[in-house]
DNA sequence: TCATTAGGACACCGAAAGGTGTCTTATTAG
DNA sequence: CTAATAAGACACCTTTCGGTGTCCTAATGA
């Protein structure tokens, strides 16, 4: 049990559009209650509701409960794994790297 | 049909630890057979072969035949996608922006 | 030549994903 | 007080996912 026991992967909570374009949405508004959130979506409130949970158990996302309403409010840290992941791999795309060191190889 | 028409979803395939662990050995060694990208798995060959024709409609792979071998190599470019859409909320960690906003917003 | 090897193409399976609808409780507005 | 609203908790359904095993063809090595 490591530290807020992040059950859910982040890869997979950031795989869905869905969950992507609510991300996108807290970002913008800081804070927000489900039924204010599900109008900007074409499915049912059980269903925004359902994503929403799992990107509280990918620590996305925090929520605060209101009077009757529960307030989310995005959580960005756990991307930094995600950024960490990829830069490893910024270096293969940046000046055609790859085929340069196969170049190199092949001259050695 | 926008150029290579990569059909699956990028942020769907970096989704599986399996194929993480793909990407990562073919960066590693630059091309590879899929007889001897098998041995590394538990799975057997039928199942990493699919992770890596979901990677290839990903476009982060691409194909070459050698006599009756099949080599895999590293694609890279589709992750700077990924990239991108991360270092958007770079700002949200960073020094606990989020923090720092809603304190700005009380106060004032 | 012929047994072996690489791997594509299926069919199949259980589990998980992504939705739905309904019921219930708590809070709020009139 | 009472009607309306917010949202949790289920049960349920259809696809997709991740894996298996089997069959078949094309190369290859002894």
């Amino acid at each position: 049990m490591n530290e807020k026991s992040q059950v859910r992967d982040v890869y997979d909570a950031i795989a869905d559009p869905t969950r992507r374009k609510l991300l996108q949405m807290l970002a913008d508004v800081e804070e927000l209650p489900l039924h204010e959130i599900t109008v900007h979506f074409q499915m049912g409130r059980t269903a925004v509701s359902k994503h929403l949970a799992i990107l509280k158990d990918a620590d996305l996302v925090m929520t605060r409960k209101v009077g009757r309403e529960t307030r989310y409010r995005l959580n960005a840290t756990p991307l930094q794994e995600i950024q960490d992941w990829v830069s490893f791999y910024e270096g293969f795309w940046k000046e055609r790297f790859g085929k340069l060191k196969l170049l190199l190889e092949e001259k050695q």
